[in-house]
DNA sequence: CTGAATCCGATGCGATACTG
DNA sequence: CAGTATCGCATCGGATTCAG
């Protein structure tokens, strides 16, 4: 079938529009993990979901599943694609920019809860580095 | 409800990942518009869908609905607040990722098509004018 | 330990028709 | 012309269960 986007930001948005892709992303940016590590990682996903949104991620050339042959139970890898690396700043953008929008609503009085910062995503690429 | 975001891209992306928002957004920069006027910029939308996003962003602080009293028909305009512009940088990151990744998709065979370039976003304050 | 299968509720988006 | 109300559908994310 045959896709129509409006503009990039869909297009950008149909890769890491997921839930926990963004979550997955910046752990796999670190180095590679394995499922349970992930799981691990991330609390509250669950083994479906984590399972759907990781093969989404292989189907746009995001991250890379390597399957380790000689180990005794067979091993499963998660690691970041050269491609996946590129979205590093993106992903910084947005995040810094969601940081700041969250403390502009807790002045105003919400109550609203940030678990981690940018600096996961720094991990990527170069990391440019900001503050 | 307390809201509970894993990182800044959640809460990005609970202002701007509406269907329709970041084209409604880049139309808004260039100049304030109204409803109708939407309507004949962005093809396909609804007029439910519309408003429904339109009150999304007023809610968001996004954009401003101005009631002009003193017309005839009472007409109603929608611009982008100073927040809203804020946005710019971020939309126009996540563009420019977007096309690449069209470019790169239709080379390996696929036929998608990408309606509008990231210069509508280059319109968003200073419009840090990137090639 | 990895991950596939099934069922299910919430929600986003859309078509249509109606009010001021 | 601006906005609302109702209905419907498709998709996403989640709980649970089963298999290699």
């Amino acid at each position: 079938m045959k896709k129509v986007y409006q503009n990039g930001v869909e297009a950008t948005l149909d890769v890491i529009g997921g839930k926990w892709k963004p979550m997955i992303i910046c752990h796999l940016a670190v180095q590679p993990l394995r499922t349970g590590d992930l799981r691990r990682a991330i609390p509250g996903i669950t083994q479906k979901v984590l399972t759907d949104q990781l093969r989404d991620l292989i189907n746009d050339g995001i991250i890379n599943r390597i399957v380790l042959v000689n180990t005794a139970p067979c091993k499963v890898e998660y690691q970041l694609t050269s491609y996946g690396t590129s979205l590093g700043d993106v992903l910084m953008q947005m995040s810094i920019w969601g940081e700041q929008r969250v403390a502009n609503l807790n002045q105003d009085g919400q109550d609203i809860q940030l678990l981690n910062g940018h600096e996961g995503f720094s991990k990527i690429q170069g990391g440019s580095s900001v503050s």
